[in-house]
DNA sequence: TCAAAGCAAGTGTGATCACAAATCAAAAAT
DNA sequence: ATTTTTGATTTGTGATCACACTTGCTTTGA
C-alpha cells in the first residue's frame, strides 16, 4: 500500500499551490463599497439606489441589494422610512458620538496591542512609516486617496496586534461609519496646509516601541482626534451662518 | 377657502389614528432571529439552513437569506467556507474576548449614563426592578425565558440613557454574539442553584440613583462577569476531561 | 395663477427558477 | 474490510419577473 507516499506528494503539491478561493459576487459588491465608504467616495446624504449602483458596478440588482442590506445593519449607511438608502448626514452629535466610540475602542485595541507586538512586528510598522516618508518626499503632489490607504494599513496593522476578533470588527464598523465625514475633513486639511500627521504616528510606534500601553492610547486618540476637531470647527461655524 | 377648516379636520383624524407602518418580512424575519439569538434559542455549532428557516418560519428563502448575511456580518453567525451558517462555536479565548468588549463599552454607557438619567426614568428602572421582584416572588417555577428578558429590558432601559447612537448598536452586536453562549451558562446556573441576580441589579441602580458613574460601572462589570466567569470554569473543567 | 388630481417612470421587495457546488449514501474496487 | 468512486439529494447564489409603493411631472379644475 502506497497510502504514505500519495499523502505525502498530495502535502507538496498542497505546499506550493496557493488557495484559490471562491468569492461570490456579493463579497465583491460589498467590499467595494466597504472601499468607497471608508475612502469616503460617496459623500454624506447622498441618495443610493439598487440599480443605480448594480449598472455601476456591472452586476445584477441581487447582489447590491444584500450588500446594501448589510451596511445597513452595521450603520454604515440607512434606511430611511421611504425604503430608500443613503449614506449618513454628518451632525454635531454625530461627530463627538463618533470620535467618544473610536477612542474608547481603538484605544483599548492599541493598550492590548502595545503588550503584545512582538519587536518583529514593531520593526514592520516602523518600516511602513519609513516607505510613507519616502512616498511623501518624492511626489510633491498629494494623493491623498494613497494616503488614506497608508494610513488605514497604519492604524490596523497595530489593531491586528491586540489579539481580539470582537475589537476589530467593531473598529472597522467604526470606521465605516466615520469615513464619509473624516474625507470631507481631510479634504479641508489639505487645503488648509497640511500639519504633520506623521508626527502623530511616529509617536504612536514610539510608545508601542516602549510597550507603553497608556503612552499608546493617548497618542492614538490625539491622532484621530485632529480630522474631528477640525471638523468640528468648520460644522460650528458653518452652523452660525445664514445657510 | 375652507382650508383651514380641512387642515383641521386632518389633524384631528391624525390624532387618533396609530401610524400603521410598513414592516418588511426581511425585518421581522431579522428580528426573530435575533430574538431567538440572544435568547439562546440556538446552540453554538448549531448548523442554519436557508430554507430550513424559510420552512420554520414560513416564508421564502428571499427574506431569509438577507436577514441571515446581515447576521453574519454582525458576527452573530459565522458563514463558513463551505457557505454554510452556524452558530459560532464557544472556546475559552471568544469567552474573554467576549466580555473584555462588553466590559469596555457596556461600562462606558452606563458611565454616560449615570451622568444623564433624570430621576424620572431611575424611578422607571427601579419600578420595574420592584415588579421584577413580585414576579419572582409569585411563582415559584423559575421561567428562564421570562429571566432573560426582563434582565434584558433592564440593561437596555439603561443604556438607552447613554445618549449615545454609536454605542447602542455596538452593544446589540454584543448581546447577539454572548447570547448563545449566556444561555448555556444561564442553564447551568438555574441546576446549580440560583445566585442572588437581584443583588446585582440592585447595586446598579443604587449607584445611577447617586450619579456615581464608577461605582456604576464596576458594579455593571460584575453583573455582567458573573455568567462569563461561570461558564469559563465549565469549559476550563471540561477541557481537562478526555472527551 | 395656483392647487389638486391623474398619470408615468422609477424603485424596493418578495417569489421563483436555473445552475454550480457540496454532502451523503450506496455500490464497486482494491 | 477498507477505501474509492459514483450518483442522487440538498444547498447557496444569482438572475429575472411581478407587484406595490413612491416620486415627479403634466394636466385639469377652480
Amino acid at each position: 500500500m502506497q497510502k504514505a507516499a500519495i499523502e505525502k506528494n498530495n502535502e507538496t503539491i498542497a505546499a506550493q499551490l496557493t488557495p484559490v478561493g471562491r468569492e461570490t459576487v456579493q463579497d465583491r459588491v460589498y467590499s467595494e463599497l466597504r472601499r468607497a465608504l471608508i475612502g469616503g467616495l460617496f459623500e454624506p446624504n447622498q441618495m443610493l439606489t439598487i440599480r443605480g449602483l448594480a449598472d455601476a458596478l456591472v452586476t445584477s440588482t441581487m447582489p447590491v441589494r444584500e450588500a446594501l442590506g448589510r451596511l445597513i445593519t452595521e450603520k454604515a449607511l440607512e434606511a430611511l422610512p421611504n425604503r430608500s438608502v443613503r449614506v449618513p448626514p454628518i451632525t454635531l452629535e454625530r461627530i463627538d458620538d463618533l470620535l467618544r466610540a473610536r477612542s474608547l475602542i481603538e484605544g483599548e485595541a492599541i493598550a492590548l496591542a502595545a503588550t503584545r507586538m512582538s519587536p518583529r512586528q514593531i520593526a514592520s510598522i516602523e518600516a511602513m512609516l519609513g516607505e510613507w516618508d519616502e512616498m511623501r518626499a518624492l511626489k510633491h503632489k498629494k494623493d491623498i486617496d494613497r494616503e488614506a490607504t497608508l494610513n488605514q494599513s497604519f492604524h490596523f496593522e497595530i489593531y491586528r496586534c491586540c489579539g481580539s476578533a470582537v475589537l476589530i470588527p467593531m473598529i472597522e464598523s467604526l470606521w465605516l461609519q466615520s469615513g464619509p465625514c473624516i474625507r470631507v475633513a481631510i479634504y479641508a486639511f489639505s487645503e488648509a496646509g497640511e500639519v504633520d500627521t506623521a508626527h502623530y504616528h511616529r509617536s504612536i510606534v514610539a510608545a508601542l516601541a516602549k510597550q507603553d500601553a497608556q503612552a499608546a492610547r493617548e497618542a492614538l486618540v490625539a491622532d484621530i482626534s485632529r480630522p474631528f476637531a477640525f471638523l468640528r470647527d468648520k460644522l460650528q461655524s458653518a452652523g452660525k451662518d445664514p445657510t
